[in-house]
DNA sequence: CTTGGAAAGTCAACAAGGCTGACGTAAAAC
DNA sequence: GTTTTACGTCAGCCTTGTTGACTTTCCAAG
């Protein structure tokens, strides 16, 4: 049990956000915000009988349009089987589209079409919303703290999507 | 598609931060953060066959010692079918002991053993590290932020459990 | 030109962890 | 004494993750 001791006794700095107590109510916090920013577009999913990973994969083809299957794939953090089943039914219901790739004919790349787009955009907009009101009730000091935990949070392979997909990929 | 436009002409103060761009960034910082948040404890978890429902019931047990199934129900949101399955196991394998309530003898009070809190503590601590890193790397003025940002993106009810456990509970 | 290997897709099987519905028991509440 | 509550359980279903094996397609190196 390496860390169960306060961890506060230090440096100089108060280092009183370091206790076990503070980093537990983080953990919490987590969990239960994890819910919250997931409930809103869980219900609209449910109506159309989808599921978060159906939600997953067009958030980033929105993202990233014209991405291979690979990357996606390394982004999502799923084996390809997993994604190719949600994938499959997106195709089938005509919210994305595959097209073979021109230099390498191996490769498709993913495009929302205009359906998808829209079902993405319901869902994105329920999301920020909570987002938005999370934000404006936080404040910019709070939000840029907010985003510098999670970033520090992430494992680096994560991170390196993370920041690759900076302001409009 | 309500929301879709900058959102950011609005009163003196700058709102560039809740443009949509900035809100996409939270969103996928969430996503990719939480990723990071469960990777520690997963890994240990499928050392023991436990999952992270395991991990959830065991981390709440130890906050709340002797709480009845219900409240636990509550806290978890999820049906008590799905709650009893991994009780059980855990009762099983003697992480967890169920006594009959002394006032109501409906209820059950629900308590970690010695092996079970060992078991919370080696997730917690990994967890925690984990945590701790983000924390410290990040600062106490942006851990401030992110418990903000967090506490207001949860759903009222989720808040409410949130804050009861306050500072050990 | 042939062949090795990467990219993609598919089939089968399985597990975790959600869900619903139905049913049973004990104890509390009314 | 009836109803409600708390809990447990059985059965079955769904989503979404996993592994393993196999095929097809195709680029690229030999």
């Amino acid at each position: 049990m390496p860390d169960s001791t306060p961890a506060a006794i230090h440096s100089g700095e108060s280092l009183l956000f370091l206790t076990d107590e503070q980093l537990r109510k983080g953990i919490e916090a987590m969990f239960f915000a994890y819910r919250g920013f997931t409930a809103d577009p869980d219900r609209i999913l449910e109506q159309y009988g989808y599921g978060r990973a159906h939600h997953r994969a067009m958030h980033f083809i929105h993202r990233v349009p014209g991405t291979t299957v690979n990357n996606l794939l390394s982004i999502l953090g799923v084996t390809k089987q997993s994604l190719n089943r949600v994938l499959r039914t997106l195709i089938e219901d005509g919210l994305v589209k595959s097209s073979v790739g021109n230099r390498d004919k191996r490769e498709r790349h993913l495009c929302l079409t205009e359906e998808g787009a829209a079902l993405e955009q319901q869902l994105s907009d329920a999301q920020r919303a909570r987002m938005r009101k999370a934000y404006r009730a936080a404040g910019p000091e709070a939000v840029a703290g907010f985003r510098q935990v999670l970033e520090a949070m992430m494992e680096p392979e994560m991170r390196a999507h993370f920041n690759r997909l900076k302001d409009g990929g």
